[in-house]
RNA sequence: GCCACCUUAGCUCAGUUGGUUAGAGCGGCUGUUUUGUAAACAGUAGGUCGUCGGUUCGAAUCCGACAGGUGGCUCCA
């Protein structure tokens, strides 16, 4: 961490107490859970009983802050025997407190694993054996707090309350429900603003609003929450990315399968995901035999069964296969989310099944895929490499797992991989390499994935005939470039903000007619049937409006190309199209024979390009 | 699932302290116009005010349940 980092934490963190201080002012009942720092602030977890917050209170909150901040109060650090502290916290009505300094007591900073790491740093100091505990004090107000803050409440920066929401002491959904307030906080008000416009521009690409606005996919009472309907448009990018998602993966041995959307509830047992996941299972019953089956809510034991269909032998290694299959998960109602959390997605997925000593080449394979993909849609990639913790839960052999997250931490390096480990993000069957993608605004988003699996080929029992006439058993290595088609859409239409590339745009070209004249329908009926020959999507509008406002409807839709017919254009075949801003190289005044635009236009789009390769 | 908030026309939103036939812009449709690179003009049709129940002489407005949504929490194979 840098100095300027060190500061900034601090700063946040002092606006935490501050916060906390002048929610006690106004609410003297209030009692204070945990205000740790977060990304671009912080937030206070807070107890009033029966008042609400709402952001309505935010002005008085800000205000009495404001106050505090301007009497430019020194913080004071002191420390305080364990058992002095706990008698503190009780004479201050402070039970979370009180809670907390019990387990510090108790079993030093672990004890408290409801809490991340992080928030435990926030409270106390890291060492095992706690006997003292540090405190700071600004004014009237005093809290638990392993600090660093800044010297005095003067110097916090630039802050604005963001939003009220609840939150579960110590992160347990058993526990009560406390309110938890967050701000954002920087040096400078410059910073703020330019952090506040970000959120802003975040909000005008929200991929929900571009859904409507672009006509991408809706979603119906009747169908239910969580089950996006893709319209005609939507399901070009649908469809074009899972191409492209193929494409990458039959170029390296993968073939296509097809499986069933439902299976009985015995495969998802022998798997072991109905003792995982069984609550977010969606049941179907059979009216005729007594068979349950269960939705499916993904696709290995799908394709594990087409691998034990028929002995394999170690020539048939590896054995690759794909599909992009619909999957079904019951997730909870409060979890959903436009596209990026549904109940119905659609997997990229693949299973490759492998000696052990093919793994590094076909996990190696899946990671140059997964980079050519991200370059085609422009967006940078990380790699965490996803390791288990001491948790349980997990399933296999503790030997194997440590046996992968070798291999896979070797592969990392082998390839100069960007990346970086992360334990306990694994999945309960092996160790995996996320992929995260950064977008447009900086964010990063989880998108694919590769992933090492030794526990379920050992519990369906998989295996192959070896040279030496052995029978070992196959690694499964679990893959999706995309992730899901449905998460990733939510995540590249806001990176592009709904301007796709020609190859991926639902419309690549609109065909706008000055006037209705026979001739002028004539000729645009003509330039459809060429872009159709050369498989554009194109699209004419000839209806009764002001060009200008044609050419409107064209740009609110995002369509790259629009070009407007009429007379001259009628005559001399050629038009000067009108490119959208962020493909154009610059504006374009030549006219360009009209059989070479459409050609152009379907080069760009078989070579997935982002810009246009006309000179406008 | 939990906490808070929200739901008025296809979309974006008005609608005073409960009080007659609930409004606007955009979009749609019809007509006039035949348009040259980001909104021509006129007319017209769209709403059991999310659903169900309650309070009241009277409910878009107050209360409750449910559904859907938003922001978080929890979870995420």
């Amino acid at each position: 961490m840098s100095e300027q980092d060190d500061h900034i934490y601090a700063m946040r963190h002092s606006l935490a107490h501050i916060m906390a201080n002048a929610i006690q002012h106004i609410w003297p009942e209030a009692k204070f859970g945990v205000g740790p720092v977060v990304n671009h602030g912080f937030y206070y977890d807070i107890d009033l009983g029966d008042t609400t917050l709402s952001e309505e209170d935010f002005d008085k909150i800000e205000a009495e802050m404001r106050k505090i901040i301007g009497e430019d109060q020194p913080f004071e650090r002191f420390e305080k025997p364990v058992d002095e502290a706990i008698a503190w916290a009780r004479d201050a009505k402070q039970p979370y407190k009180e809670e907390l300094l019990n387990d510090l007591k108790r079993a030093g900073t672990t004890v408290a694993k409801d809490l991340s790491a992080d928030e435990m740093g926030t409270i106390a100091a890291g060492d095992a054996q706690i006997e003292r505990v540090s405190f700071y004090k600004n004014g009237d107000f005093t809290d638990l707090c392993r600090g660093p803050h800044v010297e005095s409440t003067g110097k916090v920066g630039a802050f604005q309350l963001q939003r009220v929401s609840g939150a579960y002491w110590r992160g347990n959904e058993k526990n009560a429900q406390m309110q938890r307030v967050y701000g954002v906080a920087f040096e400078t008000e410059d910073d703020l603003k330019t952090y506040l416009g970000m959120l802003e521009e975040a909000k005008r690409r929200d991929h929900r609003k571009l859904g409507q606005e672009l006509d991408l996919f809706v979603f119906s009472d009747l169908v239910g929450s969580g089950l996006p309907l893709f319209t005609p448009r939507g399901t070009v990018l649908r469809e074009e990315v899972g191409k492209l998602t193929q494409e990458l993966r039959e170029r390296n041995g993968f073939t296509r399968v097809w499986t069933p959307v439902i299976a009985k509830t015995d495969l998802y047992k022998a798997s072991g995901h109905w003792d995982k996941f069984g609550d977010e299972l969606f049941l179907v019953k059979s009216q005729e035999t007594s068979d349950e089956f269960v939705l499916r809510p993904m696709n290995c034991p799908h394709h594990v069964q087409i691998y034990a269909s028929q002995p394999r032998s170690y020539r048939d290694l590896p054995l690759k296969f794909m599909e992009n299959a619909g999957d079904y998960r019951d997730e909870k109602t409060g979890e959903l989310h436009g596209l990026s959390r549904v109940r119905s997605f659609t997997q990229d997925d693949s299973h490759a099944f492998v000696a052990e000593d093919q793994v590094k080449d076909v996990a190696t394979e899946l990671v140059e895929a997964s980079r050519e993909m991200y370059s085609v849609f422009d967006m940078e990639l990380k790699f965490r490499l996803s390791f288990r913790d001491d948790g349980d839960g997990y399933l296999g052999e503790r030997e194997l797992w440590e046996k992968t997250q070798a291999q896979i931490e070797e592969l990392a390096k082998e390839n100069n991989l960007d990346y970086y480990i992360e334990e306990g993000e694994a999945a309960f069957y092996g160790p995996k390499i996320d992929f995260m993608a950064t977008d447009a605004l900086g964010r990063e988003w989880q998108v694919a994935t590769v992933q090492l699996d030794f526990v379920q080929p050992e519990r369906f029992g998989l295996e192959y005939v070896a040279e030496d006439d052995s029978r070992p058993r196959p690694v499964m290595i679990h893959c999706a470039l995309l992730g899901s088609i449905e998460r990733f859409l939510s995540v590249y239409i806001e990176h592009t903000a709904g301007k796709f590339p020609v190859w991926l745009a639902p419309e690549q070209i609109r065909v706008i007619s000055v006037n209705q004249e026979e001739s002028t329908v004539a000729f645009t009926g003509k330039i459809s049937e060429e872009a159709k020959k050369l498989g554009l999507r194109l699209h004419v509008d000839n209806s009764n409006e002001s060009v200008g406002k044609k050419i409107r409807a064209a740009e609110l839709m995002k369509v790259p190309y629009a070009v407007v017919i009429g007379q001259k254009e009628i005559e001399s075949e050629a038009v000067v199209p009108r490119v959208r801003k962020d493909m154009a190289v610059q504006d374009g005044e030549d006219p360009i024979g009209l059989e070479e635009f459409l050609k152009t236009v379907a080069n760009e789009a078989k070579s997935r390009v982002h810009k246009t390769s006309l000179n406008g």
